[in-house]
DNA sequence: ACCTGAACACCGTTCAAGT
DNA sequence: ACCTGAACACCGTTCAAGT
């Protein structure tokens, strides 16, 4: 009657595909605490045991989402490297590229790395996405052994992001002050030095006082170095 | 009067290491999720909400687990190198038999790392770890700058953990079977051929179809040797 | 086939009250 | 100072019932 325009998206029936793109927004809008099945109904302008129909419990929509977040990182690594041969050259720029794009679509979901870790089930996206990489090292000259100890030493890394001992979750991070750095040192002095001259030497970054950006590249160029080396 | 003896480790008074060492006692007993504040006081023998009186709140006791943990990971690596001098010749092995003597402690707490990697606060005993880390480095002849870097590039290996994307949690994995391996090489030809070589490798391994130790000691050495080459 | 409402068993936490 | 019990606002999920 006059709830028309507040359930507009609702007047479509649900469906698991629905469900779950409402979830993966309300965890973008609102975090990954807010996504209780309560609310993720009511986005959708339903109750919440409707949701039962189209998906088997909570987790299986932790499942879905995930899925549909790998499903996103495929779609913008499918937009690479057209025509473009794999040699031992040529594939530690590929894979660099590659895991690079992931990383850009992981930025627009920062709940999802910490969901793509709960998971005991590998989400079909993401191993359709383990294979493309699998299939860029093999043309790279890699044996599957190879292969299968990169991909460890990758670890998350291979999707994009890595956990930071520092402040997990809540970017940008404040750089710490003097005097925080003063209280640390009586305590930890080494540790302390160490973020006083980092800090004294890049006091302007814009994305906080560690660059992630930056960091993340140093570690991936690190590994993928390394199994260059390790290639030839 | 009866229940004495149930209620014997109960009797001394509560106080906020008490609780949170039954906290670490019932997570390693029955998983992190059995770890509710209910519960946690039963295991006491107190009553849920005795516990404020200690602890401020449930993530109060997360951190504090977090902590405790980290203590006893501070507590076997101070067992460590005494009276070897580090130098540039030395440093890796040095911090290679750190890291390796944390994930030794982490071993025993399974879903501590799980727990670290929610944690907004790095814990006391965590920043006197990694102190102790930046020490070695220095010492080993790496830069402020060099060791910032290589704490990022080392991330939570650094503690002794990394995260799979591989079946995260739940070890040992269980080798994929062939048929399982069949429907996978129709959607994912390139993973499976990967896998089923692995497989066949090593088919007797002990440790579940992928040995952690083995992985997790490779991704590290690759890590270590690029940071070894980077410092000369 | 699809959706709902009441109800259940659990959470974390507040508050006023006991000793 | 230390602990308790009842109560509140929230969970995920079951079940029987509606269309």
């Amino acid at each position: 009657l006059f709830d028309m325009a507040a359930t507009s998206t609702a007047r479509t029936s649900l469906s698991r595909e629905r469900v779950l793109r409402a979830a993966v927004e309300l965890a973008d809008a609102s975090g990954i605490e807010a996504l209780t099945m309560r609310r993720l109904a009511d986005a959708l302008g339903a109750e919440a045991m409707s949701l039962y129909y189209h998906v088997t419990n909570k987790d299986d929509v932790l499942d879905g989402i995930v899925d549909v977040v790998a499903s996103d990182i495929n779609a913008a690594v499918d937009q690479l490297e057209r025509s473009i041969s794999i040699t031992p050259a040529t594939w530690k720029q590929a894979v660099r590229q590659r895991i690079l794009r992931a990383r850009e679509v992981l930025l627009c979901h920062r709940w999802a790395p910490a969901v793509f870790e709960t998971r005991r089930e590998t989400s079909p996206a993401v191993l359709r996405y383990l294979d493309g990489l699998v299939k860029l090292m093999r043309e790279g000259g890699f044996s599957n052994d190879q292969i299968h100890h990169a991909l460890h030493a990758l670890g998350s890394r291979a999707l994009g992001f890595t956990q930071e001992l520092f402040d997990p979750g809540g970017r940008p991070a404040s750089a710490p002050t003097e005097a925080m750095l003063d209280v640390m040192g009586a305590q930890f002095a080494h540790l302390a030095d160490m973020l006083r001259e980092v800090a004294h030497d890049d006091p302007e970054s814009t994305l906080g006082w560690c660059d992630d950006q930056t960091e993340f590249e140093f570690g991936l160029d690190l590994i993928l170095d390394g199994l260059d080396r390790l290639s030839r």
